[in-house]
DNA sequence: CTGAAAGCGCTTACAG
DNA sequence: CTGAAAGCGCTTACAG
């Protein structure tokens, strides 16, 4: 039978409401009588029960904000998805879900939108930050008033948010570099089109895909381009980018925009190997046509859901992530196991 | 605001419990009465509190049960890692699970232990049957009884099971002959190592396998040959076959044996491509060794996870699964990104 | 600093 | 066939 406040009551000689006290924090406890409480809590290995908790947190007003810098887009629209999952689960602690979405990179925007949800009392925020001091001193500043915050899909220098929630970016560049590895045993001269150079992300994807193949025998990165993340862009970029290497037998798309490179690739009748990001309807497409061999993707619906859990653990039970990095799986798909 | 139970009485003219004996099917309730809180309750959109409800379902004893045919298997630890996690988390419903491991394919013995949990009153049971007409029986029995029952992993034919969670054994056998498609373009002449002629999974595995290399330019399956899912076997039976076969450039593993099967392969210096399922730790080595280019997993974790959930939504909810095929994703897993 | 009591939403044993 | 009351475990406003 698992352990209830009213036993760790009863064995400490004193009321349920001190032992809830001194148990998580409420203060108003001789430090001796909750000493004696914590230890006898310990012994017994008391958790408390979840069921409970939700019902008496009825009373309560709790909402968690999301702020995402990607308005209307695919993969985002997943990754809230998976983040109203989770409070839906846990609408029995009668928890809400505030969401904020942005487009481009308006830093005030975003500013001003982590200052409304602080207005409207939050307990705790995802957010995917803008990769600027501004930004990382305002995740500061709410943490300092006791908001929880944490990093979703991407992640900001100099704060100190809780953690990171979202794609490891590194290791979805290596696996894209070890697919080549099978695809291209005799050899990759690769053309990457990556969406912003001011991009961590996109970065370090960069980062392990160049380190992979610098371990293959016979390939190297040739080129790279922007596409802003603009399938027009990418079309000419990739155009350019192929008839300035007519050798290039690769191309990696480490954002998005690989709708309109692989436009340029065909129109070129160029016979490459393509792997790219994500599964978006487009990037699908592209796989069934047999336009791009592979593609790497980063569990979005699950980013959003275990974003909520950790928030959720974080305040509604007081335990901190003990990971700075929570990171997602690295799902290959190819034509033949697309969802 | 969510609704209530009480705000339906009080909207119906009714006491609370007369809310719950209508919504829940106790009976004791006058017709006109259950159909004027039925419809009282679907116009307010009432769901009940989960909260709420696991408090009160503390004053149960309610129990699931879990047989599977494989003890001691690393593959079935993680699927019975998955069912803990999840009735863990049933913890505040007061939820316990009962585990039965089997050994082979001993009949007599699996019969026992679903008489066991009948004997138990455990309210629902996953099961990896043997394919057998008299297990089918037996757990329709259960049914029969009110127990829900469930496979898991592998499926019986002839039983009125709910629904079957588990892996898309011939989406699994498809993709691993798409990694072909992009790995072998020149042609595959496949020899594929099986578990059992007699097990229905790795049936469907071959015939989806088979089914995707009829697609590609001069590719074809060369020989068959099982494994009994035994190192030993697996290493004399690839040994034998590649002897036979020297024209065979890829072998395909649809169940367990790879290791001695690998070994086979190395030691007549033979350079094939080869796919083998799941990610054992052996799998992993041998990926990582250069033995095993992919491999295609099934997420076990999540299968025992999964069974739970809904055999929980049956029991506690009363919610049936509305799908007769609950199936796992298809995970192709690489060296890079292995977990 | 502490306790008694009420309440969150659902279920049930009991009385009628 | 129905209602009133108690209880599941936790939290809190109030009184002292």
């Amino acid at each position: 039978m698992p352990v209830t406040v009213r036993q760790i009551a009863e064995l400490a000689g004193v009321s349920r409401g001190t032992v809830d006290r001194a148990l998580n924090n409420r203060g108003n406890v001789k430090p001796e009588v909750e000493r004696r409480i914590r230890e006898i809590a310990a012994e017994l290995g008391y958790t408390p029960n979840r069921a409970g908790k939700a019902l008496a947190y009825q009373r309560k007003d709790i909402r968690f904000g999301i702020v995402v810098n990607a308005q209307g887009n695919e993969f985002f629209d997943e990754v809230l998805r998976g983040a109203r999952t989770a409070t839906d689960e846990y609408a029995d602690f009668g928890i809400g879900l505030e969401i904020r979405t942005g487009q481009g990179y308006d830093v005030e925007q975003q500013l001003e939108q982590l200052e409304e949800l602080r207005i409207q009392r939050v307990s705790a925020i995802a957010i995917t930050p803008i990769n600027l001091p501004e930004i990382a001193r305002k995740m500061d500043q709410l943490m300092e008033e006791g908001i929880q915050v944490i990093t979703l899909n991407s992640d900001i220098e100099g704060s100190r948010r809780l953690c990171y929630v979202g794609c490891n970016y590194y290791q979805s560049g290596v696996t894209a570099g070890g697919l080549l590895r099978l695809l291209r045993p005799a050899g990759v001269r690769a053309g990457i089109i990556t969406g912003s150079v001011k991009m961590l992300g996109h970065n370090r994807r960069i980062s392990g895909f160049s380190d992979m193949l610098r371990q293959l025998p016979d390939s190297q990165v040739v080129d790279l381009a922007e596409s802003l993340d603009g399938s027009q862009i990418a079309y000419e970029q990739t155009l350019a980018m192929l008839q300035r290497h007519p050798d290039i037998n690769t191309l990696y798309f480490a954002a998005a925009g690989a709708a309109g490179g692989a436009r340029a690739a065909e129109e070129l009748g160029a016979r490459l190997t393509t792997i790219s990001c994500d599964d978006t309807r487009e990037i699908a497409q592209l796989i069934r046509a047999g336009n791009i061999q592979a593609t790497v993707c980063q569990e979005p619906f699950r980013q959003g859901y275990r974003a909520m859990q950790i928030l959720f653990e974080a305040v509604v039970n007081g335990v901190m992530p003990t990971e700075q990095y929570c990171y997602m799986d690295n799902i290959i798909r190819i034509r033949e196991n697309l969802q």
